[in-house]
RNA sequence: GGGAGCAUAGCUCAGCUGGUUCAGAGCAUCUGCCUUACAAGCAGAGGGUCACAGGUUCGAAUCCUGUUGCUCCCA
């Protein structure tokens, strides 16, 4: 064997896992542990936040699967249909093709190409990674039987009446033209300009009662701006009436708004002016003209308006702005949207047809200055959202969608988390979590796009329609409804990918269409969830209304909540910032093992990880650190005839590891992941190798006795597996050494169980604390006084404690480079002394002892102790505290009492014996 | 503007139900070592008013209130 290069045996297990089947799971009569990915979007490349959050789903799951569990992890992916959707565009651009030209089945057949040609990448990077998914159940949203269950639960809901069709404001994305979730919506802080612009009062009052004003006993019109769908809800020759032309009784007379839209003054309805403002009391009752097209709009009162901000008159603009359309709504107003799908100004703006909402902003503010309505500019900061896909300014559009309603599936979803049926990691997202589902908005669920489950919704030629799985059921519904058709036409949209995606942990064991079948039963509740806290509401909260819905269930215990990562600077990880390195090279550099627990060691559950590459170095020199111990032990020679000297060693080590075992289970139990791998790595590297390792082993090319060697390689045995979720690389690769003997084809760490709990010898364990402090206080004062730790020293005892020093000479000797150990009964003049507990050590040198310092050292020690006994005392000698404190505490109180005065009476015989 | 969270060593974070003079770990820094498993190492050292101000308590990094600063979510 040579050095420690994990890229040499990582491909190699991988394979053998596979192979030997290891990651497969089948029910049995075994306990399931079971894990469903958070299946990443299928155009994904695996990213540091991959790498993290399946690094952890990972460690329980091996974890479980040696703890005799029958653990399931579900890999797979998500369909993503905006962002497949736009990569099949991009790529059918490149070849010049228009999405336009293609029939839905042509377009859909494209996507299928791309998904099989790319859709896999992010799988197979996971399995670099070493992943212990069961590969055979991959799933994919858009599996048959996955979207089969997708239509019915949309047809369950829909006769359940959660499902309904509504015109609402969705966040419009003219560059994806879709619909967005909110929180798919970036919004960051822009400068803007914010433009003053006047609009002319029209001041007759006898216009008052005029026909212009006769809309508000109407019923409000809507237009619907999209241009892909026949359907309106009126016609758009209605809004485009014929232009009165203005007449200003007073051409002074106008009033000034601010916007930072004016490209959508054509679609204003009214002017809103806080009742309140006495500067425009004159303006009640009143009508304006909006500038360059002249048409006339209301003055409206309302308190909503803030006095403060701008001119303190509000432009009213109900199709473009998600308050200005309740205030319509309110106050009965005209919607009129001016915008085409792609975002240029359609024939409703009546000028600047054609051009994009942005050019269009420019041109207008020449042209309102041009006719002398443009009051003044602005420079002006506001907050502006951004499509999360393209990236393009979002716009507020009024549009029909699907809708799925949520309050009551929002209430039970908080009941199950509030009482502890699924639990937080950490429980502070249970606020976050909560205030959500206290304010659950309806669900958009149509997504304006081919790509995904297209919803079983049929039309006639008069927009009638009825819901149904086929086109034979719909025309039945039909008829039943009795309503006539020649030809039915299947509604174009799909639905949005979380409405697949919600259904994952029941629809990947095929729960909804076979709601009895075994492997839902036995898979399903899953265990925990490994996800991060920006989906939370809108895939965790769902998946848990999903489980609730269709299997009175939720799909699993514990959701665990990763954090973000970030960079050293604290910056999200991104492709445009180009922070991000690439997690495969990072793998190649440091080794997956390396990189696993780099990056374990500092995300505690919800806390954003800081990534640096030092991490994942600190995780292959810990690989290293295995490595070389390894070698250490398998270059031993035993010789049988030799007796057993270490058994104080070998039995201290056996109580560590039974207590680090204790730890460890009780920090997973926590999912305190870092903790846990932190005390193991504590017990590798400090217990096992650099005192255990040490106290063993043998002179330089001398031989090791039998017991010991056995005992050794057993305890390396177990520390394998303890490591095994951590790092499965190298310790499998160890384990098949021929250190440990002959291995079985199926004899694999992977598959190994557990060290089991063991008895800990309490006082053992701290009386090797002590030894342990004696040897690094014999090392101090050689380093202290420049001695080479090759030079041997003489070492003498005043043992004042109970500590049966006998075991352990043997011990100090060897790790303290110590030739001969004496005890003694009275302080030894002219050594350097030393405390360890309560007893005195003394090292004699050939050298001047300074008395000076040396006091100094023991008036130090004194100050501590007389201090640190005066706190303790007064703790015991006050009534209300030996009244209220637990007995364990005063008890401890008193012991630390005693010790203290033990100590401070040594270090007081060694001044007074100083002053002599 | 509304809600939530965070603030501990140069950095990243522990510190769990208040209870050792409690202020800790790792990394980084500094000093000394190429001591034959490991320089990806070994032996040591320095470093903090636990954001600030009050309060509760026998006792506060820990609980409460306020202030400041940062982050996230929502409008």
């Amino acid at each position: 064997m040579s050095k420690y290069q994990p890229q040499e045996f990582e491909d190699k297990w991988y394979s053998y896992w596979l192979q030997q089947q290891f990651f497969k799971s089948v029910p049995d009569e075994r306990e399931p542990y079971t894990i469903v990915i958070p299946p990443p979007n299928v155009t994904g490349v695996l990213h540091m936040g991959h790498m993290l959050n399946n690094t952890i789903q990972d460690v329980l799951i091996r974890r479980a699967r040696m703890k005799g569990k029958n653990a399931c992890w579900v890999p797979g992916t998500d369909h993503a249909s905006i962002a497949t959707e736009a990569k099949v565009v991009a790529m059918l651009k490149d070849k010049g093709i228009s999405k336009k030209d293609l029939t839905r089945d042509e377009f859909l057949k494209y996507a299928w190409e791309w998904k099989e040609k790319y859709g896999g990448i992010i799988l197979e990077q996971l399995k670099k990674l070493g992943a212990s998914c069961d590969w055979d159940r991959t799933a994919f949203t858009m599996d048959p039987h996955m979207s089969e269950a997708v239509i019915d639960t949309f047809i369950n809901l829909y006769k359940k009446g959660w499902i309904y069709r509504g015109v609402r404001m969705v966040n419009w994305d003219p560059q994806g033209k879709t619909a967005v979730s909110d929180e798919e919506v970036i919004r960051k802080e822009v400068n803007q300009k914010l433009y003053y612009i006047n609009y002319k009062v029209v001041g007759s009052e006898s216009q008052k009662d005029g026909k212009t004003e006769s809309h508000e006993d109407e019923k409000p019109q809507v237009v619907i701006g999209d241009d892909e769908k026949q359907e309106v809800l009126a016609v758009q020759d209605e809004l485009l009436p014929d232009l009165p032309t203005p007449v200003l009784t007073d051409s002074k007379d106008y009033l000034t708004i601010a916007t930072t839209r004016p490209e959508t003054i054509m679609a204003d309805s009214a002017i809103c002016i806080n009742p309140n403002d006495e500067r425009y009391t004159h303006l009640h009752g009143k009508k304006v003209l909006i500038p360059l097209i002249n048409r006339e709009i209301p003055v409206i009162l309302d308190e909503y308006v803030d006095m403060e901000f701008g001119t303190g008159c509000l432009k009213v603009t109900p199709a473009h702005d998600l308050n200005d359309y309740q205030l319509g709504q309110k106050h009965n107003l005209q919607v009129i949207d001016i915008l085409n799908n792609d975002g240029t100004l359609n024939e409703s703006a009546q000028i600047l047809v054609g051009i994009d909402r942005f050019a269009a902003r420019k041109k207008i503010a020449v042209m309102l200055e041009e006719a002398g309505s443009l009051a003044k500019t602005e420079d002006y900061k506001s907050q502006i959202g951004f499509s999360e896909r393209t990236d393009a300014v979002i716009e507020p559009k009024l549009s029909m969608q699907w809708f799925c309603k949520m309050s009551e599936m929002a209430k039970s979803a908080l009941d199950v988390v509030v009482n502890g049926e699924v639990k937080l990691i950490p429980e502070k997202f249970i606020n976050t979590y909560r205030h959500w589902m206290e304010n659950v908005k309806d669900w958009n669920i149509s997504r304006q796009l081919w790509w995904g489950q297209r919803i079983p919704a049929w039309y006639n030629e008069k927009n009638e329609w009825v819901v149904a799985k086929t086109e034979e059921e719909a025309k039945a519904e039909f008829e039943k409804a009795g309503l006539t058709y020649t030809e039915l036409r299947q509604e174009d949209d799909v639905v949005d990918t979380w409405f697949s995606s919600w259904l994952w942990p029941i629809s990947v064991f095929n729960g909804i269409a076979e709601p009895g079948n075994e492997e839902i039963n036995y898979y399903y509740p899953t265990n925990d969830l490994v996800t991060a806290p920006e989906i939370l509401f809108f895939w965790v909260a769902r998946m848990i209304m999903a489980g609730l819905e269709w299997r009175q269930e939720v799909p699993f215990r514990n959701v665990y909540l990763t954090g973000i990562v970030r960079d050293k600077l604290g910056r999200k990880m991104s492709k445009s910032l180009g922070n991000s390195p690439d997690p495969l090279d990072l793998i190649e550099k440091y080794g997956a093992d390396g990189v696993r627990i780099g990056m374990l060691r500092s995300s505690p559950a919800g806390n954003d990880l800081m990534f640096d590459e030092e991490h994942c170095k600190w995780g292959s020199s810990f690989g290293n650190k295995i490595w070389n111990a390894f070698l250490l032990v398998k270059g031993w020679e035993v010789d049988d005839s030799l007796e057993c000297p270490n058994n104080i060693a070998i039995e201290w080590f056996k109580s560590r590891f039974n207590q680090a075992l204790v730890e460890i289970e009780d920090n997973f139990g926590q999912y305190r992941l870092s903790e846990a791998l932190m005390s193991t790595y504590k017990l590798v590297w400090d217990d096992f190798c650099a005192w255990y390792l040490e106290m063993i082993k043998p002179a330089y090319q001398k031989p090791i006795d039998r017991h010991t060697y056995n005992v050794t390689i057993s305890y390396f045995e177990d520390i394998l597996k303890l490591l095994h979720p951590f790092m499965p690389f190298i310790t499998e690769e160890l384990w098949h050494d021929k250190l440990f003997g002959e291995r079985g084809e199926k004899d694999c760490c992977i598959v190994a169980q557990m060290p089991a709990n063991g008895e800990v010898n309490t006082q053992l364990i701290s009386d090797i604390d002590v030894v342990i402090s004696i040897i690094g206080q014999v090392r101090n004062v050689r380093s202290k006084n420049q001695l080479s730790p090759k030079e041997s020293l003489q070492l003498s005892g005043k043992i004042n404690s109970g500590i049966d020093y006998s075991h352990y000479i043997g011990v100090i000797q060897k790790l303290a480079n110590v030739s001969e150990f004496s005890f003694v009964d009275a302080k030894v003049n002219g050594a350097v002394a030393f405390m360890a507990y309560t007893d005195e050590f003394f090292v004699p040198l050939e050298l001047n002892i300074d008395v000076e310092t040396e006091k100094k050292r023991l008036e130090d020690d004194k100050v501590y102790l007389t201090g640190f006994l005066k706190s303790v005392n007064a703790k015991l000698s006050n009534e209300k505290f030996v009244a209220n404190a637990k007995p364990e505490i005063v008890e401890n109180e008193q012991r630390k009492k005693a010790d203290a005065e033990a100590k401070l009476a040594v270090v007081e015989a060694s001044l007074a014996a100083l002053a002599n």
